[in-house]
DNA sequence: GATAGTTTCATACAAATGTTTGAATTGCAA
DNA sequence: TTGCAATTCAAACATTTGTATGAAACTATC
């Protein structure tokens, strides 16, 4: 199989430029100029453009989803079988938002990668996110366990808002920046952690306080 | 100045196409054809491809932000100067999620193309949303008034966390009603607009337990 | 009804881009 | 070394795409 050297070149200079410049304009020339290899290269080595890229970005999904579900199992095993909410729902935040976020000169290729990803999406992470849903689903059993209590629904919508927060704050942390005047403190990833698991584990727990809102909120209408 | 006809029927088979089959592979040619007019008409009315795009979606944004502006000031005047927080949060996620959920066969047009603009993110409506902030702005006050004796960073943190479940919902309203099988029913617009203000309002109120649960994941670290 | 301004149209342009081709080169095994 | 497969390379291909052009058709004003 001799060495990978001109495929491992494509997919750093590819990860690299879309990093920076984002999957809309950076071209397959760019890439290979990048990468110092030859324009055929690409499609020799991954058969087409949008594998290459599905390649780039299973690859950084892989390695997050393999963090969550480490954390995951590390709390269940330690609650034997039942982890704290807390500790659910930092699982799925948390190495999502350590990748992303902190001091911008240290983020690495990785991370801006993926933040790219989460702005764009393009057709092909677009399909490799829909086969994310197995991933989830056991999330959602080990919250399950968590909370016996607690309605299946509400269990989703939880995990749906847990993630909400993680997400979009990524993807709009410039603008939240901009709109606090840097009052709020993205590069603290600890307490960016913190805030979104304290509100979602208040989501999944504070029944009568959500009930009472909602009733209120409704009654506005 | 005579009859808007082709300029108006390019902007609704636009917004059409868009709506259906994204910005990706919608091309001037497809636009012009669904409109049953010249292809240069497009260069002519508007200028360029990007500027159709961008009119397009300014024209939804503004009917967006007014509506949000509208029962903002309703709530204020309401309640002398300040509104209850929920009423607020309310007005910010309300119009978005009204607009953008509901039963799929009776969704606008004009919903199913802000759908899309928050999904794909292409170059033109970034421009335009990033001069969002001061429409922003004006809640981010709003709730200072309303919440007087919570900090500023808070302040923004729950605008922030609003929007990410009002918007996360929208864009992933597919994956979640896929990940609950069929559990979570999102063409209950109301109970969706209830559940993401009642935690956004909790976020903003529940102080005491906020900053206990920070406190507890922060130890599980 | 002539004229000037606006709008429409067919067509051409120009550039970008992913992909393919077939020959050249390389590396390794027999 | 010879031979064979894997890899690299320059070049060309084939489309697609947004945009520009200039003539024709239309409209309203005087």
């Amino acid at each position: 199989m001799a060495s990978d050297h001109t495929r491992s070149a494509i997919l750093a200079a590819a990860e690299r430029l879309y990093a920076d410049r984002g999957f809309g304009d950076v071209t397959l020339r760019d890439i290979v100029a990048e990468a110092g290899v030859n324009l055929a290269a690409v499609n020799y080595h991954f058969g087409s453009k949008d594998e290459l890229i599905a390649e780039l970005f299973v690859t950084r999904s892989v390695q997050t989803n393999r963090e969550r579900l480490r954390e995951l199992k590390a709390a269940e095993e330690q609650g034997g079988g039942r982890a704290p909410i807390e500790v659910i729902l930092r699982a799925l935040v948390g190495p999502t938002l350590r990748g992303c976020l902190g001091p911008e000169n240290q983020r690495s290729t990785a991370a801006r990668f993926m933040i790219r990803a989460s702005i764009e999406s393009v057709p092909p992470i677009r399909r490799i996110k829909n086969r994310e849903i197995d991933h989830l689903r056991k999330f959602a059993a080990s919250m399950r366990r968590s909370l016996p209590e607690r309605s299946e629904v509400d269990i989703y919508w939880g995990l749906n808002f847990a993630l909400a927060m993680a997400h979009h704050t990524i993807r709009e942390s410039e603008r939240l920046i901009k709109l606090s005047e840097g009052k709020c403190d993205l590069e603290d990833v600890e307490d960016v952690v913190g805030r979104v698991v304290s509100v979602a584990t208040m989501t999944l727990t504070a029944a009568k306080v959500e009930a009472k809102s909602r009733a209120l909120a409704r009654d506005a209408r």
